[in-house]
DNA sequence: TGGAATCCATACGCAAGCGTATGTTCATCT
DNA sequence: AGATGAACATACGCTTGCGTATGGATTCCA
């Protein structure tokens, strides 16, 4: 009758480090880098401190190598997938929905952008930030518009992006409320990137 | 040659339950719910704990108090205050512009969401977020919209919102580096409320 | 078979923070 | 002046989490 701890027993074998990892990102993504506690990853681990201490040499180190694994992903994320597309149009297009689509990932930087205080995570944060932004920015001046307006434009997709996976975050009921998600993205695309010489805007 | 203290001195008299309410308040603000502690904030204030367990049961009185005292305010905030307005299309803009510049009201939104985990303040966010969203509804099917297209624009609208003020908080560089930032807010308002019979269509 | 290294458990000291218990100061009221 | 209560200070016990030290078990390997 004593209540079921969640994963007291550990399959098989010693652990590695990427197993630690793993854990400390899950928990990043859930609770925020503060919830990073050696002593209960250890327990849900199945092993006890003495174990974390041998493979790293303290909980700052954990948190980095999960940051670090992090920004390693990022390089093949959606971002970086699909840049050799040649039509600028449809590059935008693909990359919105695509990252769009791309949940995990989504709920993830909105749980880094709530851990942003945290001075190990903001460079990370920035950095990508600053990359993804970019990216936009590139985007929307090889549809022909100036710096400036890439610029702002980049910065309403990107702010739509971060806001829509918050309130996935904080209330997702009011965003499956939305029944036609891929709507959303449409007509955020229509209105950064103007459907040209197209000859039918979304009329009711 | 003592390392000078931030505010070891308090000004003059007894202590109110207010003043712990307002700086516990400007700590959620700047680094979240979990920084708000006891001892730390008795320090801040020129006091000890014994004054604090004076005016409040335990620790998480005082968080509770400084949400409730904050959702008081927001019944007097920007999105209340323009409800007034007869035509539905200008109500939206005065709307949006006036949520967009209160700067300070934002940034405190994007705080609170940082600390969505916590589950004192998950309820009065979704609560928060609820009311606005409704609003933001209300100001679309004004428009003549039906309903589910006035949820998903409220939706990009309160996104584009909230990751605004976020980026704000992680990376205030690349929403500085925007110059014209009544444009970004006014090209939003044309995406989401169509100028309609307007003569001008923003052409280059 | 006997090291040596790997992986982990156990036990300890330490600091921060919560909450409680009890003293202390000061103004006020009578 | 004495009593009373409000607003604090001080001191304590308790828990959580960090980091260290050391011991035990298992595997590998010569």
């Amino acid at each position: 009758m004593v209540p079921p701890r969640k994963k007291p027993v550990r399959p098989a074998g010693p652990l590695s480090p990427e197993a630690w990892v793993k854990a400390a990102q899950s928990l990043v993504a859930r609770e925020g880098v503060q919830a990073v506690a050696v002593e209960p990853l250890a327990q849900a681990l199945g092993v006890t401190k003495g174990s974390f201490y041998w493979h790293f040499e303290n909980r700052d180190a954990l948190i980095q190598a999960a940051l670090e694994a992090w920004e390693q992903d990022q390089s093949t994320d959606v971002v970086s997938r699909y840049q050799g597309i040649p039509d600028p149009h449809r590059r935008l297009r693909v990359l919105m929905f695509a990252a769009f689509e791309d949940v995990e990932n989504g709920l993830l930087f909105a749980a880094l952008t709530a851990s942003s205080e945290d001075p190990r995570v903001s460079p990370f944060l920035r950095r990508a930030t600053e990359r993804r932004m970019a990216l936009g920015m590139e985007a929307f001046q090889a549809l022909g518009l100036s710096e400036a307006e890439s610029r702002q434009r980049a910065l309403l997709v990107y702010a739509a992006y971060l806001g829509y996976f918050q309130l996935l975050r904080v209330a997702p009921e009011a965003v499956r409320a939305v029944t036609d998600l891929s709507g959303y993205v449409r007509h955020l695309a229509d209105a950064v990137a103007p459907p040209a010489a197209n000859p039918d805007p979304p009329g009711p």
